[in-house]
DNA sequence: GTGAAAGCGCTAACAG
DNA sequence: CTGTTAGCGCTTTCAC
């Protein structure tokens, strides 16, 4: 390649990482021979060579799951034009394959690591602590973070929407989960300590599985519950997968969303806003997320440290018909 | 490290690569050395000096399109256990970040490269071409591969689920896309040629638009479908998204569906069984074809020769309520 | 503005 | 089974 353009090897590198640092005519000349011959410089070897990947790891429980590919939008467009690379992989919701994961994209050195969840082994704490990069853990805030955090609380937040649900007059609110990951098992905290507060806490109206969250789990887990407490009247959904099934199944069932039956989700997807009638959630600044983890990790490798280490972006309880039943009705 | 253990260089490498090439106690030594120090080797040092790189490349053009990570859950559960990372990139149906990102992911050397579609540019085409490693296409198939290809014609999918409607009685079909994409229009190709080939196309019964898919862009195009062509009894869509907002607009309209209007929709999403009725749609392999790919891939790299280097996975019309309608009346 | 030389941290023969 | 010896293809001082 040096050859080919009738210069050193220095002096193409100069030209491929910063055309500046070279003259006009020996750079036309190096641009050309590159084009020419197909030339794609070595990754490992530049890496080797400087020390630096340029890469940031990404790690998440789930490549599936509207809520995780979200943020994974923000994280790519608060990448973009950067000359940062994402590396991405996917936990599968198992801790040892999180561990094994991270051994992996520790290896190639990254420039950054952004991870999901606040709920790491004790090994992979280690790992992180010990890496030679800043990391960013998201989705969830906590005391003890890692280094920096960016999420929101999600105990907090399924405690506005349960207080939301009884604000609105219903008095047997159930609760309907999935996937059982750290995450949902907060969420039902939230949800639970709302209900306490109220004095209408009922273990028995809670309806949860272990497989992922879906729109068919939704319907089917709401059916299960409906023929076991029939005195429910509204149900709070760990996901807005599962408020949709729930809207479908109450549907089946002749029940009125909001008048017999009120319905909340969780993440505000999309089509909550879009359904009839539209179901009420809770937004979370997924993509926002993204790009704030992004932006700290940058913040940190252009020396700046960040103002705080954990960064807590709130929630909104979207408040749509779906819940707009007993409000106006003697209670 | 190496040192630590007090052994040279090379044995900690054999440790680390193959275990068993290492004496019993030696290993221990090493492994326990290894554990106490946090010792992870250099990626880019081992990618450099044995000249491969174990990652296998995977462009797509969305992280949020659920016809993406469908594929990417395939693809992953394909790799896992192989000893093989997945280098992932994003892009974002931009046929010049796409070429962008080839360059990169092939400066990495991989092992391999997944990329979704056939419609690659002329450089993209070379560049993968030219790059020492397998290719497989996916998500479509055409008439020349760069290497290998996975996938279905979505020309005949499409001409198919139209087919349906016309079979069940339905006689004023219209088409609702999004995005736009190369695969979209091949859809719509094969929606007008089964119209036309029934004496039934009108160009005037199309509602497109460039935003990505999603259930409110489905109520909002069909909103204005309904409103220009109120003759319209049944609309094939693009994608499930599509048809769940469509579905939705239906019920605030008051059309029942599938009597006064048929819906079929494209992918079969989870969501497609479990809504009330359930849509018909058109089931794709998507997992299979991740898996499918990677198995090529890792086919090739064993030196196996593929059966076939383009992998036709089918389709499938699902028919549900929500095309019920008119098969039963008297045309 | 450009070239020469010395590695980056591993792996891959080759001995022993 | 283990150590030794060369690089892999770049980047990076340091001269010129």
């Amino acid at each position: 390649m040096a050859r080919a353009a009738g210069v050193s090897e220095s002096t193409v590198s100069r030209t491929l990482r910063d055309p500046t640092l070279v003259a006009e005519a020996t750079r036309q000349r190096i641009l050309a021979a590159v084009a020419a011959t197909g030339y794609v410089p070595s990754y490992a070897a530049r890496a080797l060579a400087s020390g630096r990947a340029d890469v940031i790891g990404v790690l998440v429980p789930s490549v599936t799951n509207h809520v995780f590919t979200d943020v994974l939008e923000g994280i790519y467009s608060g990448i973009e034009g950067t000359g940062f690379d994402i590396q991405h992989g996917n936990t599968r919701y198992q801790p040892e394959l999180e561990e094994g994961l991270l051994r992996v994209f520790l290896s190639q050195r990254p420039a950054g690591m952004i991870i999901a969840g606040v709920d790491q082994t004790d090994t992979s704490r280690r790992l992180l602590a010990d890496a030679q990069c800043p990391v960013v853990q998201i989705m969830d805030i906590g005391p003890e973070p890692v280094d920096m955090m960016v999420g929101f609380s999600h105990e907090a937040a399924a405690h506005a929407a349960t207080r939301h649900l009884v604000d609105a007059g219903y008095r047997n609110v159930a609760f309907l989960g999935a996937q059982m990951d750290p995450r949902t098992l907060r969420r039902f905290a939230g949800y639970r300590a709302a209900l306490s507060e109220a004095g209408m806490f009922d273990a028995g109206r809670v309806e949860t599985t272990a497989d992922p969250s879906s729109v068919t789990a939704g319907a089917a887990l709401f059916a299960r519950l409906a023929d076991r407490c029939p005195e429910v009247d509204a149900v709070f959904c760990n996901n807005d997968d599962l408020a949709l099934g729930v809207l479908f199944e109450a549907l089946r069932r002749g029940f009125d969303v909001p008048d017999r039956l009120g319905l909340c989700g969780f993440n505000d997807f999309e089509f909550a806003a879009a359904s009839e009638p539209g179901i009420t959630s809770v937004r979370t600044n997924r993509r926002e997320m993204g790009r704030r983890a992004v932006e700290l990790l940058l913040g940190r490798l252009d020396g700046t440290d960040p103002a705080a280490r954990v960064v807590d972006l709130g929630f909104e309880v979207v408040a749509r018909r779906s819940t707009a039943g007993r409000a106006a009705m003697p209670a």
